[in-house]
DNA sequence: ACCGTCGCCATTTTT
DNA sequence: TGGCGACGGT
């Protein structure tokens, strides 16, 4: 029955008693193993589907499981809890939370509404929000919420610190008010699971006793949190197998703890691990290229990636002389694999650390008529429009969402501004009530004009009605509020050409919500909300569509691409300026290139720019430490060594531009020259301080006259100097 | 209540 | 450079 898969994949297939740790490098077959494996429990070990819990970290990943579960086993998989942390999470709180204080049809605030919550903590307690950010106070709250520290433990621990004591006291209160609001955060999701099973034994015994089997994918990206709860699953059974790769753990920096897969078999004796060591993916050139740069981490397990492929081309190494330059040779390059060796738009994939560097790949994409999509930015969901609408939809759901409230109080325009809002709050704030409650109240307070209360009133009236078809279908509802807040009418009355696709996004949302509607087994208005508020962008991915893509390298992972093109590979950028500064951080953006690598099934290119502009200004940067770090035999350059102002000389002349253009490029090269010749100060060179000692140069940025250099020295982190009067020498 | 301007600030983001 | 939020003027 498992004769397609190889010895280990069997061995993690028939391992099913007890803790087992599935090491599974990139590629190699490990969601083939999973499936098989809840197919082998079930149907050989008769084990109930409603036995077994599958957790993955996104919906495209449980959504693919499924998919292939159904396909060996049927129908009956449906009865099996295959989802995400978040998803299974709620499910659960769906059931309990009114154990915790909270009603059963609370809602999920986003990390938009979270902010604006933080931001009434920060006026409610005279916070100077110049001293401590909202952003700084989310950070530390995600933290201590990832960290399973409560508000008041929180407090306790920051007892003699000024600061954190100050954001201690913006936590207690933000989740006072969540609970008010009857709402929880992303965060609260999984740390409130894991509050309710402490605080209450019978209901955690409940779901202990019903998974027999609990799997966890992508277990190197756990934080302490989801540790502590599937460790609280698992107890009873033991029968817990996790899948995943600490090569592969690239969201540290999101409170995910690379010790939880590292130490698993400390924390679960008698672990059996597996180790899928079998890339079914890339040409042996690209596989080995990973395996050689990965090996320079120090905190891993020991493994290595091996291929029956053929070697295939080497990686190929392109010096671009600017950003723009990079960005035209990849056009060409695409154009010319299409024309030449018959290949797909979506064979290609555009790879980058950062959002703001997909613009360039934008315009040359255009400029020689490539279609491309772009995942990440801004989601769907996330745009204005989308967030008022179902601002009005969490609201109808939950009329103690406040932040919701005043999000759509007054949009479209129905004179109710700021002034009458803190009003209105102070006034609920004084009987704690929430918001709208208060409004049946305010016609006996004389603080309110007759202008305030008509206003209100009319407002309150609209909800009550719009209260009233929440029975209908989502898309009817949706409709509904469309129609009746007058919010489409205002857009359509609008010259404005952007809000002429606002429009068109809000008729993409009720196409969305009816083929939710026509696809979902539960089609309530809280399904709906959930999975509103729980897509990604990558879930709507769809890779059967025939364009080029591109993304970041953190949402490639768990995809493939023929042709992989990793671009901006230079010190500053990939990694980045602060990585240079710790070496955690600088393994995981190790880890990071290595995912990004192993992307690829048959070509790879890497290419990095000599100059680029950031931040409105020319900067340059040495080439990337990991592709120097790629054994040399497998990779080749391609880029020409010409000198930099040469190759911009030409540049000009092939592509005619402007004439303002060519000599504000030809200033560029003057200076870029002038300073070479100077000092050599070059990013990769290495330098000596008087006082700092010796460092390298991983960034230069010339502002017209004069250059400033980022230098990271061996003893003492990063410094930007100046290079006129920096004590520096060359060495 | 609304609009314009100024100044600040820049990773990565599974849910 | 550019996008966003805070602030001040009408």
């Amino acid at each position: 029955m498992y004769d397609n898969l190889n010895n280990e994949q069997k061995e993690a297939v028939l391992t099913t008693q007890g803790p087992v740790l599935i090491l599974a490098g990139a590629g190699s077959g490990k969601t083939t193993a999973i499936v098989n494996r809840i197919a082998h429990l079930i149907k050989d070990l008769g084990v109930y589907p409603s036995q077994i819990l599958a957790i993955t970290f996104t919906n495209k990943a449980s959504q693919e499981m499924k998919n292939r579960v159904k396909n060996l086993i049927g129908e009956d998989a449906i009865n099996m809890w295959v989802t995400t942390f978040h998803a299974s999470c709620v499910r659960i709180l769906r059931r309990e939370i009114d154990k915790l204080g909270y009603t059963k049809n609370f809602i999920i605030y986003d990390t938009y509404d979270q902010k604006t919550l933080i931001k009434d903590c920060i006026k409610e307690l005279g916070i100077n929000d110049k001293e401590i950010t909202d952003k700084e106070i989310k950070n530390k709250i995600g933290e201590a919420k990832d960290n399973l520290i409560s508000p008041d433990e929180f407090k306790n621990i920051n007892q003699g610190n000024y600061r954190n004591n100050k954001i201690a006291d913006a936590y207690l209160l933000y989740q006072k008010k969540l609970k008010l609001n009857n709402a929880v955060d992303f965060d609260d999701i999984i740390c409130k699971t894991v509050e309710l099973f402490i605080k209450n034994p019978e209901v955690l015994s409940f779901y202990q006793r019903k998974f027999k089997y609990v799997m966890v994918d992508e277990y190197q990206d756990t934080n302490k949190a989801q540790y502590e709860l599937v460790y609280l699953l698992a107890k009873e059974h033991k029968n817990i197998c996790v899948v995943g790769d600490d090569d592969q753990c690239i969201y540290e920096w999101r409170g995910a703890n690379i010790r939880n897969i590292l130490d698993f078999e400390k924390d679960y004796p008698g672990t059996k691990i597996i180790k899928l060591e079998q890339n079914y993916r890339s040409k042996s050139n690209i596989l080995n290229a990973a395996n050689g740069m990965i090996v320079k981490n120090h905190n891993r397990k020991d493994k290595t990636l091996r291929t029956e492929k053929e070697a295939g081309d080497k990686i190929k190494i392109y010096k671009a002389y600017s950003d723009i330059n990079e960005g035209s040779f990849i056009a060409g390059q695409i154009k010319k694999l299409i024309d030449q060796d018959g290949k797909n738009l979506k064979d290609f994939a555009i790879l980058y650390r950062t959002n703001a560097q997909s613009r360039i790949f934008e315009d040359s994409f255009n400029r020689i008529g490539i279609p491309y999509r772009i995942l990440g930015g801004l989601k769907f969901y996330d745009r204005k429009e989308i967030k008022d609408i179902l601002s009005y939809v969490k609201f109808l759901y939950n009329s103690s969402d406040d932040v919701s409230l005043r999000r759509i109080i007054n949009v479209p325009k129905r004179s109710i501004g700021d002034t009458t809002v803190a009003k209105l709050q102070e006034f609920a704030s004084n009987l704690d009530i929430p918001l709208f409650e208060a409004i049946d109240f305010i016609n006996q307070d004389e603080k309110f004009s007759s202008r305030n209360t008509t206003a209100l009133n009319k407002f309150y009236q609209m909800i009550l009605n719009l209260k009233s078809k929440t029975e209908l279908s989502v898309p009817e509802l949706i409709t509904e509020i469309l129609k009746d807040t007058g919010y489409l009418e205002e857009l359509k009355k609008s010259p404005d050409v952007e809000d002429r696709s606002r429009i068109e996004n809000l008729e993409e949302l009720v196409s969305a919500a009816a083929q939710f509607d026509e696809s979902s087994e539960d089609k309530s208005l809280e399904a709906f909300l959930e999975k509103v508020t729980l897509v990604s962008d990558i879930d709507n991915y769809d890779e059967t569509a025939d364009t080029v893509v591109l993304m970041t390298v953190h949402s490639a992972k768990g995809l493939e691409f023929p042709v992989v093109f990793m671009v901006g590979m230079e010190n500053g950028l990939f990694p980045g300026t602060s990585s240079f500064d710790n070496i955690e951080e600088m393994e995981e953006s190790r880890r990071l290139c290595y995912v990004g690598i192993t992307r690829a099934k048959e070509l790879l290119y890497m290419s990095h720019a000599t100059t680029r502009t950031v931040f409105g200004r020319t900067s340059s940067y040495a080439i990337s430490d990991f592709i120097e770090e790629i054994p040399k035999d497998l990779k080749i350059y391609i880029g020409e060594e010409t000198p930099v102002y040469h190759k911009m000389v030409k540049e000009d002349s092939v592509h005619s531009l402007r004439s303002l253009y060519k000599t504000d490029l030809k200033d560029k090269v003057e200076t870029v020259i002038k300073h070479k010749d100077d000092g050599k100060a070059i990013p990769g060179q290495k330098v000596k301080h008087i006082k700092f000692g010796v460092g390298t140069i991983i960034k230069a940025d010339s502002d017209g006259n004069c250059v400033k250099l980022t230098i990271a020295f061996d003893n003492m982190g990063i410094k930007t100097l100046m290079l006129d009067i920096a004590p520096l020498e060359f060495i």
